[in-house]
DNA sequence: GCAAAAGTGTTAGGTGTACACCCATGA
DNA sequence: TCATGGGTGTACACCTAACACTTTTGC
């Protein structure tokens, strides 16, 4: 039984809603479903699930990206809660959104099919039920302010990837064009990639290097006053 | 009466907590509250306050503003949201995160004594009841990036302030010093100040000409893709 | 006249940015 | 052999950071 002060206030159903970001051939998707339920069932949504009793946010937000992409341990962040009265049409609901980056890779495209999502790419996402236009708005200016500081890209990316598809993702979240020098002088100074002895042979006849993030060494650089920045 | 779906669900309390930070002779301060009700009855708290079904959050937000500072329109920001299963020792409980940032001059010190509240030096800030050192910690982190590039600061300083005066405010928010004429010179060269034919002759023989923001002209500077950098 | 804070410019080093050509390979 | 994408170095402009002395005025 709740304490007295507690019993005296209004309870509220809270949700998560996903923003999950894949990235593909140099551009960024989103995950989109269709709404299961009234109302507004069958419209175009984010990922979403209800917080539980017997489960904490982060909790939530695991089952629910495994829910729909199959996927486990994947990168997510709050991006911020979400609690206008009617911003649910159905009912008042308070929710947080979070964003997840993962790699495409290993997405599991059957539950695409049992959930009715899709991915679409993300310049070209139309209305959204509800606040989800903002919350995804939201999502990309943070990505923006933190991909630039922080090395979240890789989470979007295979362990095995080449300098022309990093760059070709820092392209697309920008939404700009990046001198090829520059970028490479960039991020290899940064003595955070490993130079594989392995090429990938399928954009080009020459093939580029494949490199891997180090994460031991970014963290280990962290500690001596080293910041990531593109 | 709610759809059938929604019916299904958990519901839970809701509640924002706030980080209120104000500048006073070179040092911030957080606005610290004596905990009203059991468990942790007269524990040192963060000020906060139960979202109602007739409110949204931030309406929830300028309502627990108003009852410990007397202040409206006061600026703020979502911290984040913190949902973990115990961290209410009294009942589970979801917490929205929010600072804001105001002008110590115009703060009403009677409601102090209403709320057994008290504003204590943020470097001499003990032990907080449930995450709310997590907030604190959370905040400090973002004022820190934010302050960096967006004109944040200047909700913490009278409409009228001195370049001494602001150039301690930032020494204050980064624990630093900064170089007098590298300080003067960068913020004078963004055009965003104006200077007045006023000193304030409380901190030196001389004194220092007061200055004020000017918000039409940093919004104007905006559109030309100016940004603001300290 | 002196103590105490306000105010003022210059320089060197480092960082960001613009820019064009050769390389490796499969078809 | 040629078309395609991968890979490389330099020069200049700009910004940052370091640094010391003069001014004002109340006491």
């Amino acid at each position: 039984m709740a304490p007295l002060f507690y019993r005296e206030q209004d309870k509220f159903y809270v949700s998560v809603d996903c923003i999950i970001l894949g990235f593909k051939e140099g551009k960024l998707y989103l995950l989109i479903s269709k709404r299961k339920f009234e109302p507004l069932e069958g419209a175009d949504t984010l990922m979403g699930g209800f917080l539980k009793s017997n489960e904490s946010l982060s909790q939530t937000v695991s089952r629910v990206l495994y829910e729909y992409t199959g996927i486990q341990d994947v990168f997510m962040e709050q991006v911020g809660t979400y609690g206008d009265i009617d911003r649910d049409a159905g009912e008042r609901v308070v929710s947080i959104a979070y964003y997840a980056l993962l790699n495409l890779e290993f997405f599991n495209e059957e539950l695409c099919k049992v959930h009715n999502a899709r991915w679409e790419e993300l310049e070209k996402v139309g209305e959204l039920v509800f606040d989800h236009n903002q919350m995804l708005d939201d999502t990309i200016n943070i990505l923006r302010k933190k991909a630039a500081t922080q090395p979240l890209g890789f989470n979007l990316l295979p362990e095995k990837f080449t300098l022309p598809q990093l760059q070709s993702l820092y392209e697309a979240i920008y939404q700009t064009t990046l001198d090829k020098r520059n970028f490479r002088k960039k991020i290899l100074e940064m003595n955070i990639l490993e130079k594989l002895d392995e090429k990938d042979k399928s954009g080009s006849k020459r093939g580029a290097f494949y490199y891997k993030f180090n994460k031991e060494k970014y963290d280990q650089l962290l500690q001596s006053g080293f910041y990531f920045s593109i």
